[in-house]
DNA sequence: GGCTTTGATGTTAGCGCTAACAAAAACAGC
DNA sequence: GCTGTTTTTGTTAGCGCTAACATCAAAGCC
């Protein structure tokens, strides 16, 4: 019943100009949120895009802008739960930015790292985002500070000063699951460990630690060694479970460990959580794959990505503009998810 | 000790053509294959492409071939194991095909899916890709096939003969783990069916039932209703071996009811494989979490995206230069993967 | 009032690539 | 040799957008 007939010809900067009754030039201006524009003007600008559905064609900004907000991005295993969320993230992101997003495959060594890092430069990368193994690697970042580009790490500590971070408080977030389950009544809680290498683990950790030291009568001494691998789960719960008193709840460092627990409880035809409560960290996919449901704490992966990408596009444009640049570190609001598999502590324990 | 200096400026089609001593555009059909080039002149432009480390900029090409190579894709649920391996090949595809990919989130009711499927055309979709639970949407076809883009539908049969697909043989690989099975010395072997309305479940369970009826002394009747989910594996999972006489054996529909099934095992203390063997199908992330690892169905993820992206441009080009269009449906190898989940059948039975 | 300073907008040119057409080279037939 | 065809290559123009500069108006100052 309506105007059907120009599909194809999507609207151009142009056409809002006109409709605007002013140059694509402050068309422009408006979209990117440049400053000097007045009001009224701006107003006018964005009446017209709205009407006639302006969106950007991000392919001519890309090209205008000259390799600017050209980002890479290096992954290593594409079938972890969390880079899908990661790259949807990070498209957003780039898309908002109008930024095209490079993406490269990497394993976690070195070596291949440092190839797949070469490939982006060579592709024009001004940055590269570093999500998480990566992020804890020294010589990729290293080899990006070589290279003269700019480089954000996601999910990490910051392991130099001279690069910029985005991440959660893996303490505090550790220490409410903490609290989560004191508040249940436990008063045994083990903990399972994440690999020691990764600064995240000893967050996570310390955060367990600091509020089980803050409460009352408490049994200390249940803490396990874990590699955030399933079976790393399923072997630390069945120690922490074969103890001569077992914890009445356990709190692993991630959710793969945590279904390992599960695995390790169910076996023992321990109910969940009628007598033991695990909690994970991540909410990852298999999260809410498992039954019962994993309570956990949820990172906003794709926000994470998505500001990684605008951290990184700003830093690259600052550094063009001067030689400086000014390492920042985001922190972004993590979230107690409480499911299944956490409740009250067993009656008379 | 090289020459370092000119990082930032990156090799140019004109530089390429200077080198070889031809004109840019002689470069351009080379660097996609086009046909009318001599030998000779392909291969000295080759030369310089290599000695250059000549990429194409997509932006440029994206802009000069006028929207063309824009490709819509629709997804659903981002934490989806098999999410990230499908973004990374339709990223690749569209990389290598010079095509930009516009990614829309929905969620898997008709209502949503218009709503993403409009986007998708305003941001000038020249077509679009429906991976897995939208490639069973009626309407979501009805909805693009009304707005004149193309599409083609990922990992299902073909729902309606005017649309493309890209898929593998379900019936094939079901057939060849239950051969797997059998092979092991396995005579009752359980089934647990997927979702109902999915056209994979039905060719899947179409697989299974030829191979039995094909082997000689084996039992039947061993098959239960699932829905692809974790639970409905644990408790399929549990009616197969609360049985007289229970399966040495468990084929379940996908990875999720597998490891269900897993749980249901182990919370009788039943050993895998030695007692019961397990086998899963699609081969996510969850696969390789669980301990032992499974037995499943590997789909070649990446590369049906690839191939759902590279389909749908050569069908949006084709649309373009004619009114005609020619629905493809093309069938990727699986494979079988033996991992730690099947064993023999257990001695006596 | 004539002057600079500031702010808001318009102009010009070109990012790197590829359609579409134009030209040149290679080949055929007589 | 010359025309007519078929290859192979080059030319022109422009995709949609944005730096960088140019312009014009309003405001501030002596």
């Amino acid at each position: 019943m309506a105007e059907q007939r120009k599909r194809k010809q999507v609207v151009t900067i142009d056409d809002v100009a006109k409709a605007a009754g002013v140059s694509p030039m402050t068309v422009s201006r408006v979209m990117n949120g440049f400053s000097g524009v007045k009001d009224t003007t701006r107003e006018a600008v964005m009446k017209a895009v709205e009407e006639l559905g302006y969106s950007p064609n991000i392919a001519a900004r890309s090209l205008a802008r000259h390799g600017s907000g050209r980002v890479g991005l290096l992954y290593s295993n594409p079938s972890a739960g969390y880079l899908s969320q990661f790259l949807v993230g990070a498209l957003d992101g780039a898309q908002a930015a109008g930024a095209l997003l490079l993406i490269e495959k990497c394993a976690p060594d070195p070596e291949s790292e440092k190839a797949a890092i070469g490939k982006l430069v060579a592709g024009g990368a001004g940055g590269v985002i570093l999500p998480s193994p990566h992020a804890e690697s020294y010589s990729a970042q290293s080899e990006l500070k070589a290279a003269g580009v700019a480089a954000v790490a996601v999910s990490t500590g910051r392991l130099r000063s001279d690069a910029s971070a985005v991440r959660i408080d893996d303490f505090a977030a550790a220490a409410e699951m903490t609290r989560h389950l004191l508040e249940l009544g436990h008063r045994r809680i083990g903990f399972i460990k994440g690999a020691p290498n990764q600064t995240a683990s000893a967050e996570r950790l310390l955060g367990f630690e600091t509020e089980i030291r803050n409460a009352e009568p408490v049994a200390s001494g249940l803490i396990e060694q874990g590699d955030f691998t399933y079976r790393s789960g399923f072997e630390a719960g069945d120690r922490l479970l074969s103890a001569h008193q077992p914890p009445t709840a356990i709190f692993a460092s991630n959710d793969d460990m945590a279904v390992g627990v599960l695995a390790a409880a169910h076996r023992r035809g321990l109910d969940v959580p009628g007598q033991l409560s695990i909690a994970g960290f991540d909410d990852t996919s298999i999260a809410t794959t498992v039954w019962p449901e994993l309570t956990t704490v949820r990172q906003p992966v794709s926000d994470m990505a998505e500001t990684a990408v605008k951290m990184l596009i700003e830093e690259i444009g600052a550094r063009r503009r001067k030689g400086d640049r000014d390492p920042a570190e985001r922190m972004l609001p993590h979230a107690l998810i409480v499911r299944d598999s956490t409740g009250p502590a067993p009656k008379g324990d």
